[in-house]
DNA sequence: AATCGATATGTTTTTAAATACATAACGCTT
DNA sequence: AAGCGTTATGTATTTAAAAACATATCGATT
């Protein structure tokens, strides 16, 4: 059966900077406070993981992940007020996107068998 | 800077089964005629483009790609009626995802700087 | 039947990405 | 200052995809 699928992302100078990836990423973050528990989570590896954060973090005019080490806990990860906005725009992003791929879903015949 | 990006194709399964790559192929092959020569201009491997016209062909109630062999040119390729058909589909919907694109990139905030 | 240029197919090599492993650094708490 | 759990970072290994290479096959033309 076939379907239509559709992904978007935002690039920085052609490379990615936020998509998929990186918002599932800061869910975790958002949910377990470490970003060594996020990861677990997804079976990503902590290099990806960690590189990504910085990239988001220095192509940004705010950083979107805060991360501390050391202290009580050891240190922890959290996603800040300036990320959750950009999470939330993502997620309004993808709304609009699966309508128009329901729209189109319809209309097309290669879908058809 | 930062853009916004979105990519659209069609799955069989779980498996991409027609999205840009096979789109450019399809049209490279409408320009000459022949796989090898489609091949040859776009710097992909045959094996690859031809496993991808029989993934294209095996999933499809018709033939999107027809392919000859031997003869008096040694034998060519050529998109069928019903592959154009399919190319024309996949161009409109480009259409529609770029009108999106451009409605998008002015609301989003995480694309300014 | 010999030729030719394209398709068809198997094997090997290269390349790049991801993962795994190891270890240092940090700073609050006790 | 010792312990803890997390971040930080380098190195080595594994994995999968892509490319490169080699060779067989086909069939109209001559």
């Amino acid at each position: 059966m076939k379907q239509l699928k559709i992904k978007c992302w935002i690039e920085e100078d052609g490379e990615k900077f936020y998509g998929p990836g990186p918002h599932e990423l800061l869910k975790q973050i958002q949910k377990e406070g470490s970003l060594s528990k996020a990861v677990e989570q997804m079976h990503m590896s902590y290099k990806k993981a960690w590189a990504m954060v910085q990239r988001l973090n220095q192509f940004s005019e705010e950083a979107l992940v805060i991360l501390k080490k050391g202290g009580q806990h050891g240190g922890g990860a959290e996603v800040s007020l300036y990320g959750l906005g950009i999470m939330k725009e993502y997620d309004d992003l993808q709304l609009k996107v699966r309508q128009l791929i329901a729209q189109e879903e319809k209309l097309l015949k290669v879908l058809k068998k």
